[in-house]
DNA sequence: ATAAATCCGAGTAAAATACTAAGAATTCGG
DNA sequence: CCGAATTCTTAGTATTTTACTCGGATTTAT
């Protein structure tokens, strides 16, 4: 897993259709201004989240993007996969590098590395889809309430 | 966390010297021809792995790499974070892109997304540190035995 | 001496990243 | 119906990272 813009942005990104786009869809202009993203940044995003299934989007005047379900249905790790690509799937070079006739690994280091990858790859899969974007949302708003002391 | 040739090739190098430099140590060329590495590759990673004190060196005829310390001793986090740097530390960007007069997090969305890069790291660091090499060369010695049906 | 090694520094081609730019298509409000 | 506000689509580009290679200097066992 590689933790680029594209994923820090996007995530923050989604979070302010989920925080905002409660009555009418928010537009990249609302999100741009917010975040600090540039439109035409968030114009490379929006697409990927859209095509994820995670948003829907107006044209038009008045047009923007919201959710097509609740966040609390939506885990980080979707997110994320919609916009880095699979989670770091290592694959076994041991199968693919001899196409001869050897069958399995013969490389017993490079199946126990394999391992590894796999283990790493798991508890990061486990901790990206046990954090939704519901439990994001009230976090935001417990915070955005205590700074302005209501 | 990046997973790059540098961490695998690295990993496996290292078990490749846990493996193998039990009476004398193991050269470049040696670890090159069992894992499939070029050399040239090869004397790149070895620096970081000694620089970490994960290994030294003897020169010369009959040189090469030894284990400083004990294989289950030595985690894949230390071998890891030695050839890729520091594990994915994602910085508040609302803390350092604004150092005019304004204090802590203005930005609530952004704090509570660092949050979830802190569940990940977190979830990243316990795992590789977790996984020890002393681990990786019993179960490779393990797989090596069972392959050659002794 | 010679050969086998580690060291050291530089260089480089390809890919990924982090953007920006421009214009077409759509839709609402007046 | 017009015009402004939007999303959509495609392309381009500068920077950084990756994954290497290469040449030669230095050290050391035999």
């Amino acid at each position: 897993m590689k933790l680029s813009t594209k994923g820090r942005y996007g995530l923050r990104a989604l979070l302010d259709v989920a925080l905002y786009a409660e009555e009418e869809p928010v537009s990249l202009r609302n999100i741009s201004e917010r975040q600090g993203i540039s439109e035409a940044y968030l114009e490379q995003l929006m697409p990927k989240l859209k095509k994820a299934g995670l948003i829907e989007s107006t044209r038009g005047a008045a047009g923007g993007y919201r959710l097509t379900r609740p966040a609390s249905e939506i885990s980080v790790g979707d997110v994320l996969r919609a916009l880095e690509g699979e989670l770091d799937a290592v694959d076994c070079p041991g199968l693919k590098e001899k196409p001869d006739g050897e069958e399995g690994c013969t490389n017993a280091d490079t199946c126990v590395t394999k391992y590894v990858w796999q283990q790493i790859n798991e508890s990061i899969t486990k901790t990206v889809d046990g954090i939704k974007l519901g439990t994001l949302v009230e976090q935001s708003r417990h915070l955005h309430d205590a700074y302005h002391e209501i």
